[in-house]
RNA sequence: CGGGGUGUAGCGUAGCCCGGUUAUCGCGCCGCGUUUGGGACGCGGAGGUCGCAGGUUCGAAUCCUGCCACCCCGACCA
C-alpha cells in the first residue's frame, strides 16, 4: 500500500476501510453514494459531536428533532432556497408496497397508493422547521429562538465523493430566529466563529474565516460566512457555513412577532451546519502513508498498551503492571486500551494501532519489566522512546498536548506554505497548476470574472477572508480596480 | 446525461488478443503445531452462478450482440 499523501480521500482505501465502507447494494442500487460507517469512525464522529453540542449549549443553544419528511408546499415556499435544491431531492410519492401481478414472489409500488402532494426527503430543513417556528414565535419575549437539530440529510448528487459529498450524511443544523438583523448577525459571526474554533482547537486544522461571494452563497441567505481548510493535495474544502438569511424565511412562512412597541415585524434568521465532511477534513490533513493521523481530542483511544511476551507468567506480569498505569492514565481522563489480545503478535497491532491513527503506543515487555520502564511511539512523528515507568502518567499527558499541537502546527505551516500572494493572471495559472493551495488575488466584484476566471482555471473564490486589509490593486484577470484581495483555489 | 475504463472467491488479481483437462496466484478465513521487542512460519482445509441474458461452436472466463453495475473525467454540490 504505498499511497501518495497527496491522495484524495477515496485513495486512502485501505485505512478508510477502518472507518467506512460505501453501500453497495449490488443491482439497482439507490443507495448508490450513501456511507456504512463502521464502529471506529462512528466513535470519531461521536467525539465530534460531544464536543461540538457541548460548544452549542454554551452559547445557549438546545436540541430539538424535526421531520424528515418536507411537503412539497412548505418546500417550495421560499423560492431561492427551494430552487437551489431543486436539482438534487429524493422525492416520496407513494406510501404501499403489493404482491406483482407478473412476477411471483415479487413486490411493486402500489399504483393505488399514491401520495396526495409529494414529500421531499429533507436536503436541509429550514422549510419544515420555519413552518413549525410560525406557531411558536408570537412575541419579542419568544425570541431569541436558538435551536439545533442533529438528523441525516439527502442530497441527491449527481457524483458522490467519500465523505465529502455522500448522498446521505450525518451532521447538524442550527436554526434560530431573533429581533433584530444585528442580533442576527451576530448570531451567524458567533457560530462560524465556533466552528472555527471547534476546528482548529479539537480537530488541529487551521481554517480561513471569510464570507462566501454572490454566486457561492447559500440558497436564500444574505449572507454566508465559512470556514475555508487546505487538504494535503493543495484543494481546499468548505469545512463549515454560517448563513444570515435575513428576513426571507420569516417572510416565506410568514413568522411574525409583536416587537416591544407592540407592532407585528418579521424574524431574523439564521442557519449553521457541519457534517460528516469534516471526518473527510480530518483523514485529508493529517493522514500519512501509515494510515490515519487522529489528534488527541478526537481519538477514541489516545494510548494503546500492547504487551509483549513469550508465556502466561510473562503476561500475567505485565498485566500487573499495565493495570497500575492504566487506572493512573485513567484518572487523568486519558483514554487508554489495553490490547492484550492473544489472537494477534504485536507487530500486527502495531501496524492497525498506526492505521486507526492511535496517538501513542505503549509497549511493555519482559525488558522493561527488569528495567522499570516502557518503550512509547509517537504516530505523528513514528518515533520512539523508552522512559522510565515514574512519571509516565505525567509524560503521557504532556505528550497529549504536544502531538495536538504538533498536528495543528504541521498544518498549519502546510497551508501559510501554499497560500500565495500573485498580481498577474499567468502568474494565478502557474501557482494553481504547479504549486497549487489557496491563491490571494485582486478580484472586481463581479460574478462574471468569477465564472470566467472559473472556467479557466477551475478555481473559485473560496472566501472574502474576515481579516483582509484594504490594498489598492486591480482585478487578476479584468485589470479593473479592486480594493482588496480574495482567497482563490480548486476545490472539493 | 456526454467521454473514457473495468467487472473472475471476502479483498486484490492471472488467464481473454490467439476458445480446449479439475479457472491462476497472493492476502484474508478455518484446523493442528511451533512462535510472539515491527504486519510469524509449517502442514492441512474451506470458499467460484468467471456481472446478467442471449448467440456462435463439438466445446466459451475467452469470440459476437444486448443489458446491468461500478470507477475516472465533465455539468451539479456541504
Amino acid at each position: 500500500m504505498s499511497k501518495k499523501l497527496t491522495s484524495r480521500v477515496e485513495d486512502y482505501s485501505k485505512w478508510y476501510n477502518e472507518l467506512v465502507v460505501k453501500a453497495d447494494l449490488a443491482e439497482n442500487s439507490a443507495v448508490r453514494g450513501c456511507m456504512v460507517i463502521k464502529p471506529y469512525g462512528y466513535a470519531i464522529w461521536e467525539k465530534m459531536q460531544a464536543e461540538l453540542d457541548k460548544m452549542f449549549k454554551e452559547t445557549g443553544h438546545q436540541n430539538a428533532y424535526f421531520p424528515l419528511f418536507v411537503p412539497k408546499s412548505l418546500f417550495e415556499a421560499e423560492e431561492k432556497n427551494a430552487e437551489g435544491f431543486a436539482k438534487e431531492c429524493a422525492i416520496v410519492t407513494h406510501y404501499r408496497l403489493q404482491n406483482d401481478p407478473d412476477r411471483a414472489g415479487k413486490l411493486r409500488v402500489d399504483p393505488e397508493a399514491k401520495l396526495e402532494e409529494e414529500l421531499i426527503v429533507r436536503p436541509t430543513s429550514e422549510a419544515i422547521i420555519w413552518n413549525t417556528y410560525r406557531g411558536w414565535i408570537q412575541s419579542y419575549r419568544d425570541l431569541p429562538l436558538l435551536i439545533n437539530q442533529w438528523a441525516n440529510v439527502v442530497r441527491w448528487e449527481m457524483r458522490t465523493r467519500l465523505f465529502l459529498r455522500t448522498a446521505e450524511f450525518l451532521w447538524q443544523e442550527g436554526h434560530t430566529a431573533h429581533e433584530t438583523k444585528a442580533e442576527a448577525i451576530a448570531e451567524t459571526q458567533q457560530m462560524n466563529q465556533v466552528y472555527a474554533t471547534f476546528v482548529e482547537n479539537f480537530m488541529a486544522i487551521p481554517v480561513i474565516q471569510g464570507v462566501k461571494t454572490e454566486s457561492e452563497r447559500f440558497a436564500g441567505a444574505e449572507e454566508t460566512y465559512c470556514i475555508e481548510a487546505l487538504m494535503q493535495d493543495g484543494k481546499a474544502l468548505q469545512a463549515g457555513t454560517s448563513h444570515f438569511l435575513g428576513q426571507n424565511f420569516a417572510k416565506a412562512f410568514d413568522v411574525k412577532f409583536a416587537n416591544k412597541e407592540g407592532k407585528q415585524d418579521y424574524v431574523w434568521a439564521t442557519s449553521w451546519g457541519v457534517s460528516t465532511r469534516l471526518m473527510g477534513a480530518l483523514i485529508m490533513t493529517h493522514s500519512d502513508d501509515h494510515g490515519l493521523v487522529l489528534p488527541p481530542s478526537l481519538a477514541p483511544n489516545q494510548v494503546v498498551i500492547v504487551p509483549i511476551y513469550k508465556s502466561e507468567e510473562q503476561l500475567a506480569e505485565i498485566t500487573n503492571v499495565v493495570n497500575g498505569i492504566m487506572s493512573d492514565l485513567r484518572s487523568k481522563g486519558v483514554a487508554v486500551k489495553f490490547d492484550n489480545r492473544t489472537t494477534h503478535r504485536p507487530g500486527a497491532k502495531f501496524a492497525q494501532h498506526e492505521l486507526q491513527g492511535v496517538p501513542l503506543r505503549i509497549a511493555i515487555g519482559p525488558k522493561d519489566l527488569e528495567n522499570g520502564t516502557v518503550e512509547l511511539a509517537r504516530r505523528d512523528t513514528l518515533t520512539k522512546d523508552v522512559v522510565g515507568l515514574d512519571n509516565l502518567t505525567e509524560t503521557v499527558e504532556g505528550l497529549m498536548t504536544e502531538i495536538q499541537d504538533s498536528l495543528f502546527n504541521k498544518a498549519l505551516d502546510f497551508r501559510n506554505n501554499h497560500l500565495t500572494e500573485v498580481n498577474t493572471f499567468d502568474e494565478f495559472k502557474t501557482v494553481l497548476e504547479t504549486k497549487t493551495g489557496f491563491v490571494s488575488a485582486h478580484w472586481d466584484g463581479t460574478s462574471e470574472t468569477e465564472d470566467k476566471i472559473k472556467e479557466l482555471t477551475k478555481a473559485t473564490i473560496r472566501c472574502i477572508p474576515l481579516e483582509i486589509k484594504d490594498e489598492e490593486g486591480v482585478c487578476v484577470y479584468s485589470g479593473k480596480p479592486s480594493k482588496h484581495r480574495v482567497l482563490f483555489a480548486k476545490a472539493y
